[in-house]
DNA sequence: GCCTTATCTTAATAATGTTCAGATTATGGT
DNA sequence: ACCATAATCTGAACATTATTAAGATAAGGC
């Protein structure tokens, strides 16, 4: 069997000695890892092995690992954002009930994603956290807590006296509870308590979603 | 001048061979170099050396870093637990008031520790937070929150209805705003916002606190 | 005093982050 | 088409790290 000479074949131009977008490969790859073993265990050295190259390869696309963490962590912050809107495309609708299920949506999406891979809801936030550069009013998931918020609001389901404090006091509690359960601290059930009460809170009056 | 003479006198039999208490000697300096340079970049034989013991003696104590962290994550606990117990005795008295004011040091002391020292704080939560064994009922921070919460019931500053949510919501919210202060995405006084709009939640009729 | 056990040290190993000199490929101007 | 320059990758090196193994030293019970 000729593997090798169909593998050179195979692996062409691409391989051969240019990468092609080696640091979105790297940043890839480091998601990976770091989903498997944490964040606090990944490794430079078997992110650029894995992907197929030496590892000093990759300082010439991040001046060091906190760097290439720093880059997952943005990027892992964005597949967060997506995960938010593709649950959210489950209701449309202007009506009242749409809008709070799409409220429910956001938060109970937040919270699956970190349930679902708890390396990388803890890479979004931890000491890699993209901080200065991710601009927070200009970061997705708080827009898209906005204008949940303001269609809840045209529906008549948030008391003013709350309203300046509702988009604060939503995203706190909903990465709170994220974070607790994850590290064992509230049980799994409390997310729903969570989602729950943020309704009663919101609107003093309240009906429960749904 | 004999410096290594008066040296080797001074450092009695304590520090001739047999240490003392090196297991918490070495969970002391794990926080004091966390707290430095965050628990990411702790270093085990940095934590031995500065203790004044070899690498290796740390083994005898805790099975790998893994352990140590642990432990020291479990000691920071504490100390949260601590610096919140103090700033609840600033409070005492049975009237409504009180209760208020303690109710908001609970939360505020909780969030001032983290901004006091964030690495300590990540320390506590983070991939190395006890969880197990910490018995969720048993933490302290839980303890005080509920007899926080059963005294504002008391004194008639919560709602019926979010009345079997309070506990839960409030740890989260006030836990998520820390959290997401200390990640940049949130500013500052994010803080105060979630107290006051706490309370307001949880007395829908709410007058603010102090 | 002696034996067992707990504790510490020294030395070694494998893996890691990072750097540097050199090799290889792409690119842009002529 | 060609050549110079820059970009990209490799290989070997270095210091540091976690971890282990073998042996030295102290403590405590008999």
């Amino acid at each position: 069997m000729n593997m090798s000479l169909t593998k050179s074949v195979v692996t062409r131009s691409k391989n051969a000695y240019h990468y092609g977008d080696l640091d979105v490969a790297l940043i890839e790859e480091s998601k990976n890892l770091v989903a498997k073993f944490g964040f606090e265990n990944l490794s430079l050295r078997q992110v650029a092995v894995t992907v197929g190259v030496s590892p000093s390869a990759a300082y010439h696309h991040f001046p060091d690992k906190d760097a290439l963490l720093k880059a997952a962590a943005r990027s892992a912050f964005e597949d967060l954002a997506d995960f938010q809107e593709k649950a959210l495309m489950n209701f449309v609708g202007s009506s009242a009930l749409a809008a709070r299920r799409r409220f429910r949506a956001l938060g109970m999406s937040y919270v699956a994603f970190a349930k679902k891979n708890p390396n990388i809801f803890r890479l979004c936030f931890g000491p890699y956290c993209g901080g200065d550069e991710m601009a927070r009013e200009e970061s997705r998931p708080w827009k898209m807590l906005v204008t949940g918020l303001n269609e809840l609001e045209l529906n008549g389901e948030i008391h003013p006296k709350i309203r300046p404090y509702a988009a604060i006091l939503t995203w706190s509690a909903i990465h709170g509870v994220a974070n607790l359960v994850l590290d064992d601290l509230l049980p799994e059930d409390a997310v729903e308590s969570v989602v729950d009460s943020l309704f009663i809170a919101l609107k003093s009056n309240g009906r429960l979603g749904d």
